[in-house]
RNA sequence: GGCUGAGUGGCAGAGUGGUUAUGCAGCGGCCUGCAAAGCCGUGUACAGCGGUUCGAUUCCGCUCUCAGCCUCCA
């Protein structure tokens, strides 16, 4: 069907990719915490299993995506507090705002999106399977533990072997816990927190067991792809497997894709650190679209620095694309061209956007140049660049539209305005008034518009 | 301390055992009333030191530097 080599972590290689169930794909990522606007960091992880998912349909999987949303933990209950709001009522405002920055990157919706909360049933029921089988036990306290010892795999993930690892120094001897990485499974609520009921009390899961629940159950207990950020193969997908395979006794999944992180000044951007951006920050200034082509310029697995200067940059890079894209009626090409060939090519090789950006720019090289030679050509072309841009979600937006909308929230001036200035600066084109029209467009280029003249026709776009 | 990963031209960022990444910026030219866009041309880049090789930025070893995980984090 196709020669998709994805970097596998459990392997550390680069796999063939094999669906369990020909031309379908199983796909998990883990998603937010909801208890705070959607940073950088996480519309990285949203972009690229955005990408991974359509790039799979592209080559013409079905493609079942979960991601799912974790809407109770330790935090959400403290910002809970905070904001003297119940918690479900917190959680659910930032759900609607992390869909709505998802649209502004132009981030397709999962199959489907399980909660959490609304998965308590499976959660218990696992948790039970696993004290049943011995891989779990109830502590003093009251909590349930999963017993790393039990689970003969662990550490496979990461790399990390349990005698090597120095409990004591890192991690928090807990008395409750027979070995110091032993994890909650369930937690006891305090008086006030949000609890549902279960055989060992009223309580809430622990962090790492909904997503084994939830996983099995929306995708089978064995599935092909399981994503989520660098941050999260320890401990977070190390626990999963764990509790997931000594549950069901299978092989949860196949192959663990992760994400690099977005870091400022060298530093990886993070929550605990504060040195992050909001996604809704950054589209003040920026479009959506140029968001999402700074997070494809490099390969997902390398770190990505963020700065002013790479959103620039992006902003020049699809300014340049569209710009080859104006004024070409694409049309379908009927064999597939050396451009889409060596774009599959590059994106075959573990997803390898920043190459596969590079074969658009060749394309739209070409384009350019066949726009006025062969018009037939440069339609075929604009159609290649159209569909090498589609997997990324790029240039999904009509070209003239794009140029002239306004980047960000900026107070601009409006088209009419802008149409105004144009008529006026044409009047003293033709009557050789080269000064005045020189001084019209560079008023306009003071507020942002670029004129461009084609004999007497000016078109016009916004930097 | 344990375990990962990385060091490429002015910047960003791919890739390769011997031949062009790509984008932005710069320089020269074409086009244009002038511009813009576009096109053409243009850069002794591969952390350091050894080794393997006819030949290494690419393979191996060591050194240095940086980042990440081991604690909530995408």
């Amino acid at each position: 069907m196709n020669s998709l080599q994805i970097f596998n972590t459990l392997s550390r290689k680069k796999e063939l990719f094999k669906p369990i169930k020909e031309g379908q794909v199983g796909l998990y990522v883990c998603g937010m915490t909801v208890y705070d606007f959607c940073h950088i960091g996480h519309a990285r992880v949203m972009v690229v299993f955005d990408t991974v998912v359509r790039y799979l349909k592209h080559l013409g999987y079905k493609v079942h995506y979960v991601r799912n949303i974790t809407d109770i933990d330790d935090k959400i209950i403290v910002r809970a507090l905070e904001a003297n709001e119940d918690f479900s009522q917190l959680t659910q405002r930032f759900i609607d705002e992390m869909h709505q920055d998802e649209a502004s990157l132009n981030v397709l919706k999962p199959s489907l999106e399980p909660l959490a909360t609304k998965f308590i049933d499976n959660i218990v029921s696992m948790i039970q399977t696993l004290i049943d089988k011995q891989h779990a036990y109830v502590g003093s306290n009251g909590d349930v533990y999963y017993s790393v010892e039990s689970f003969t795999g662990y550490g496979q993930l990461s790399g990390c072997k349990l005698d090597d690892m120095n409990a004591g120094e890192r991690v928090e001897v807990d008395e409750n816990k027979r070995n110091p990485f032993d994890f909650v499974l369930w937690k006891s609520a305090k008086v006030g927190e949000p609890a549902w009921l279960s055989p060992w009390g009223e309580g809430r899961p622990g962090w790492h067991i909904e997503c084994s629940a939830m996983a099995t159950c929306c995708l089978g207990n064995h599935f092909d792809i399981h994503g989520g950020g660098m941050d999260l193969q320890f401990p977070h997908h190390e626990n999963e497997i764990a509790q997931s395979e000594a549950a069901t006794g299978e092989k949860f999944v196949n192959t663990w894709m992760h994400n690099g992180f977005v870091r400022i000044d060298d530093e990886k951007m993070s929550k605990s650190l504060g040195n992050f951006f909001t996604v809704r920050e950054v589209l003040k200034q920026y479009r959506g679209e140029e968001i999402r082509f700074f997070v494809l310029s490099s390969h997902y697995r390398s770190p990505l620095n963020y700065s002013d200067e790479q959103l620039n940059e992006s902003r020049s890079a699809l300014e340049r694309l569209y710009t080859a894209l104006r004024n070409v009626a694409p049309v379908q090409n009927t064999v597939k061209s050396d451009f889409v060939q060596r774009f599959e090519a590059a994106m075959n090789d573990d997803f390898n956007s920043a190459k596969a950006i590079s074969v658009m720019f060749e394309c739209a090289n070409e384009l350019n140049k066949l726009k006025t030679r062969n018009p037939e050509q440069a339609s075929l072309l604009a159609h290649d660049l159209l569909t090498m841009a589609d997997p990324l979600g790029l240039l999904n937006q009509d070209p003239e539209a794009y140029l002239q909308s306004t980047a960000g929230s900026n107070e601009a001036m409006s088209s009419d305005d802008i149409e105004m200035k144009i008529a006026q600066r044409l009047q003293a084109k033709t009557e050789k008034n080269w000064g005045l029209a020189d001084q019209i467009r560079d008023e306009l280029k003071e507020q942002g518009v670029v004129l461009e003249d084609k004999g007497l026709e000016t078109t016009w776009r916004r930097q």
